[in-house]
RNA sequence: GCGCCCGUAGCUCAGUUGGAUAGAGCGUUUGACUACGAAUCAAAAGGUCGCAAGUUCGAGUCUUGCCGGGCGCACCA
């Protein structure tokens, strides 16, 4: 809607700046004025225009805003400095936002900007330990990176990719047969959380490893008999990764994410698509046979910028990354590239599926081995024309080779439209590493932030910070109201949820969270909770409303005097415009990538609502018409916010 | 050594493709519940945007150099 005005005004301003000066502009840049007094949009163009036909800003934007006076949806046009300001007409405005939200339209023009499907990837934990914070900041940024995708009308399909026969699930193998001596059978039995319990004995691998050479070996035998599959070391594996990965499922369920479908290594590995791949990039040329030097006997790709037989030998080995192994074994990036290229369904191979029960009524589905004759028609999965992968920047450089490999096939589109949706690691601090009771070396106790470690079993797990967050929510609503436990707890759980979910979502990607207790389980200021807050206040005002037996009011209602009522009061004024944004904050989210701002946008809107539900006593108002225009603003920011909170995966507690 | 990222209030962080007086939260100080529930609101104090040049109508934002910190650059993923 908002869009949709400001697009209709940039043609015409186009055209007339055309017409008068004879400058042709592609975009004009629309900019928000400080003060709401000002206008709704401003616009700096006569500065640059000052300069193409030297003339003062003042006099252009005054030119320009004579012959912008007349054009739909303006009620009229200033000048300040050399600025161009709009001023909505601020009761059709209004109305016209009230009906598209009652709509569930949100505001929102409904065609998505381009069409085709997305394919979004995150979570992707290695499925041989329980999941930690740093996990829980991937999956906050898929899934709502996801919802906000949806939101704009995109077709979406969310893909968890389960690792289940690599190295990390091979270690923590080694540590159940060889430290444990256990079978799949005792594994079996091994009650509580066993993803907690293999976090343990992951930690305890790498000391093992440490006491003999013969341990070391013990990793790649164990990882060629997974691979080999048909073997109990196989059964132990399927067994871990399975269990941990349903473990990691249920803890994402608790924060509201969920998937469409869980590709499995496995499968690509038995069902061959990295020997389709690596034809392809043999025949293409993309990746080559090393005779001499440190690379010998590897296939290799050239991640050189310009790759050449010019280049020196000694030279060229420094640019390039290994593809396949001397022993013949495909590492991580070869199978990444393969399965990127059936993303983009160019690989000319596809899975086989099955549906995997989650207890939730969203189908999720698996890949398979063979097909299942009983089963389903599963949707057509892959086939993507964009994909986005949630990983953290660290794997910048592996994720820039696999687009480099789909260059080198040819497919430039593909990899233009694949991309790396970086984000920097959870940290913990010195101060939280002392509290997990983690002895810290001098050096270690200066630094600002201290890495996550598996290996080192260092870490704050993902359960446990849910459990400690719902502890302290639920004390707090003891202390406010008298409420049957099991209704406490739910309350507990979705104000929780929230505060976790905001509190990982508000940073900007390529910051660092150096975790902290103390600051993950703040609930005051800004944060999920204060946001839900002015949601449960709105809609207790038309609770009560419809309690006294008054009708709330549609945005079909007529408001007589609504445009004088906003014109007279700008704070008022103020929330509506920026209810409605929304739309404009998402579209701008499917650029950036940073969730950040939906949260920025979520709390100032909650902040004014705040603000202005403590000035303006609703039901006690005595003026009939006034008393409907409150209603009417309180109801439709109240709506934007539970949208905004739906999009950050957060729901609305009844009370709080 | 090469590549990428970050230095903004006491602390934790925002700051759209360069735009009008650099913003939030926490903490500190002070005030507001006989109200749609105060998990709230109001007010105050707090800044050489790491340093230095440059680009221009305009720089926290772009360029270069320097200082400080982080992350990559495996026949691990």
């Amino acid at each position: 809607m908002l869009i949709a005005i400001t697009r209709e005004l940039e043609k015409n301003l186009i055209q007339k700046i055309a017409d008068r000066y004879g400058v042709h502009y592609e975009t004009l840049n629309f900019t928000i004025p400080p003060k709401i007094e000002m206008g709704e949009l401003a616009l700096p163009v006569a500065f640059d225009l000052a300069r193409k036909v030297k003339r003062p800003p003042a006099v252009i934007a005054g030119e320009l805003a004579s012959d912008a006076g007349a054009m739909p949806g303006i009620w009229k046009v200033d000048v300040a400095g050399g600025y161009l300001n709009f001023h909505l007409d601020r009761g059709a405005f209004t109305l016209e936002l009230a009906q598209s939200i009652e709509r569930q339209q949100f505001g929102r023009i409904s065609e998505p900007d381009q069409a085709g499907k997305i394919i979004v990837e995150h979570t992707n934990i290695n499925p041989n330990k329980a999941a930690h914070i740093g996990h829980l900041r991937n999956a906050t940024l898929g899934d709502s990176f996801v919802r906000c995708l949806r939101f704009l009308g995109h077709q979406v399909e969310v893909q968890n990719y389960l690792d289940n026969t690599g190295v990390q699930v091979a270690d923590v193998v080694v540590g159940l047969e060889r430290m444990e001596n256990k079978t799949v059978d005792d594994l079996a039995g091994v009650k509580g959380k066993f993803d907690y319990y293999c976090w343990d004995v992951y930690a305890r691998v790498a000391d093992f490893y440490q006491k003999s050479e013969e341990n070391r070996k013990l990793r790649s035998l164990t990882l060629q008999a997974i691979e080999k599959g048909d073997n109990s070391t196989a059964e132990v594996a399927e067994h871990v990764a399975m269990r941990i990965a349903k473990a990691h499922l249920k803890t994402m369920a608790r924060i509201n994410v969920q998937y469409d479908l869980l590709p499995r290594e496995s499968e690509i590995l038995h069902l061959r698509f990295w020997e389709k791949a690596y034809q392809l990039l043999k025949e293409r040329r993309s990746i080559y046979f090393v005779e001499e030097g440190k690379n010998r006997g590897c296939w290799v790709m050239n991640t050189a910028e310009q790759a050449g037989s010019a280049v020196p030998r000694e030279e060229a080995e420094d640019d390039e990354k290994i593809i396949v192994r001397s022993d013949g074994t495909v590492t991580y990036v070869g199978k990444d590239i393969a399965y990127q290229l059936w993303k983009f369904g160019l690989l000319g191979l596809d899975f086989n599926y099955a549906l995997f029960e989650t207890g939730n009524d969203h189908p999720l589905w698996i890949t398979a081995r063979e097909k299942d004759p009983e089963s389903t028609q599963p949707p057509a999965f892959g086939h993507a024309d964009r994909v986005y992968n949630v990983i953290d920047s660290r794997q910048a450089y592996l994720q820039n080779i696999v687009v480099q490999g789909l260059k080198a096939l040819g497919f430039e589109k593909e990899a233009a439209n694949s991309v790396h949706f970086s984000y920097e690691m959870v940290a913990l601090t010195p101060a939280c590493c002392e509290e997990l009771g983690f002895p810290l070396s001098e050096q270690d106790r200066k630094r600002p932030f201290v890495e996550v470690s598996g290996r080192k079993g260092l870490g704050v797990k993902a359960d446990d910070l849910l459990d400690a967050l719902v502890q302290k929510v639920l004390t707090e609503i003891r202390a406010r109201h008298e409420l049957p436990e099991e209704e406490s707890e739910k309350i507990a759980r979705i104000v929780a949820v929230g505060a976790l979910r905001y509190f990982l979502l508000r940073f900007a990607r390529n910051t660092i969270i150096a975790f902290d207790f103390k600051e993950a389980l703040n609930l005051d200021g800004e944060t999920g909770l204060y946001v839900q807050y002015a949601v449960v206040r709105a809609k207790n005002i038309f609770r009560k409303l419809l309690e006294s037996g008054e009708d709330c009011p549609k945005a079909s209602d007529s408001y007589p005097d609504l445009g004088e009522f906003l014109t007279g009061n700008d704070e008022i004024w103020e929330i509506v415009y920026l209810a409605a944004r929304l739309p404009e904050i998402v579209r701008q989210i499917a650029q950036s990538l940073e969730l950040g701002q939906l949260c920025k946008y979520a709390f100032s809107l909650a902040q004014k609502f705040n603000l202005f539900y403590h000035r303006h006593h609703i039901l006690s108002e005595t003026d009939k018409r006034r008393k409907q225009n409150l209603l009417l603003v309180a109801d439709l920011v109240s709506r934007q916010l539970e949208e905004a909170l739906y999009l950050l995966g957060c729901e609305v507690p009844p009370k709080m």
